[in-house]
DNA sequence: AAGGATACCTGAATGC
DNA sequence: TGCATTCAGGTATCCT
């Protein structure tokens, strides 16, 4: 699942790579073009530079020179592919940014998460105006994060989830955040001791900064632009560990659903 | 306003 | 082999 550190990842890979270059083309691949305003998007998107690339929460944002920014949500599934990184089969694309030398391709998830805005009126856009405040943003603290987890009434684990409070974090780094800072996924948010702040605020830094130091987590369906898998499932400590001993006091990890969410734990060390 | 339940969407896994 | 079903976890939306 792309969550927060593999989003990280492609922007600065999209930085890299396609900063400063000119879009030749906007490619709406066949079957795909009742789902967006082609010629609009067309128009507004070709001969234009990208100038800009931010990550707000999941979604990743590119500005172009014309004015406007696209708008992207992977969803579960959604890969970006840069065709001069990756050699292998070309994907189910539902848009193409043509760049003339090289393509970028945005495959595998369905138009309608994907915005193409002005880009002065981009802080209008529902989408973003909601988002909570970034774990790896300079004004993110301990502080801050007891402020909203007073006002979290509802389970942890589904605060967490909440993009509204923090955004980011999905149901792979939660369930990880929550096992090394020993916190149940069901206690209330607003029940947490200063101490516990202090220790999840510190497991949600260190767990995402992890992520992005193996190159994401790729258990599912996430590349980088050149198609290349991440490692960090390779380290889960819950999630997907149903049975198995946990790494500290061995208890098998134990599932069960919190808000509707498949939820890893130890019941011996996840009070 | 916030939280819970539900629906929809995609791909993967499973069952017949 | 191939189709239908179920599951998973994203988001949006409705309801309380």
């Amino acid at each position: 699942m792309p969550e927060l550190p593999e989003l990280e990842l492609l922007k600065n890979e999209l930085r890299a790579h396609v900063l400063g270059r000119q879009v030749k083309e906007l490619a709406v691949p066949q079957g795909k073009e009742d789902a967006c305003p082609v010629s609009q998007w067309k128009a507004a998107v070709e001969g234009g530079t990208v100038v800009g690339v931010e990550r707000r929460g999941k979604m990743l944002l590119l500005h172009l020179d014309t004015g406007f920014s696209l708008v992207v949500h992977l969803m579960m599934v959604g890969q970006l592919l840069l065709s001069s990184l990756h050699d292998g089969e070309p994907h189910d694309a539902c848009l193409v940014l043509d760049f003339g030398e090289d393509q970028l391709s945005l495959g595998q998830v369905h138009l309608k998460f994907v915005r193409l805005v002005c880009t002065r009126e981009l802080e209008k856009l529902p989408e973003l105006k909601k988002l909570g405040c970034d774990p790896l943003g300079e004004g993110f603290t301990a502080l801050l994060l007891g402020e909203l987890l007073a006002r979290g009434k509802g389970k942890i684990k589904s605060f967490l989830l909440d993009q509204r409070h923090i955004a980011g974090i999905g149901n792979t780094y939660a369930d990880e955040i929550l096992f090394q800072a020993g916190i149940s996924p069901t206690r209330v948010a607003c029940s947490l001791t200063g101490e516990e702040v202090q220790t999840l605020y510190l497991t949600m830094v260190c767990t995402l900064r992890r992520g992005l130091d193996l190159g994401g987590s790729s258990e599912m369906a996430f590349v980088h632009l050149d198609g290349s898998r991440g490692s960090f499932q390779k380290q889960f400590q819950v999630k997907g560990r149903k049975g198995e001993p946990c790494s500290v006091c061995s208890t098998p990890i134990e599932k069960m659903s919190v808000g509707g969410r498949g939820t890893y734990f130890c019941p011996s060390c996840q009070v």
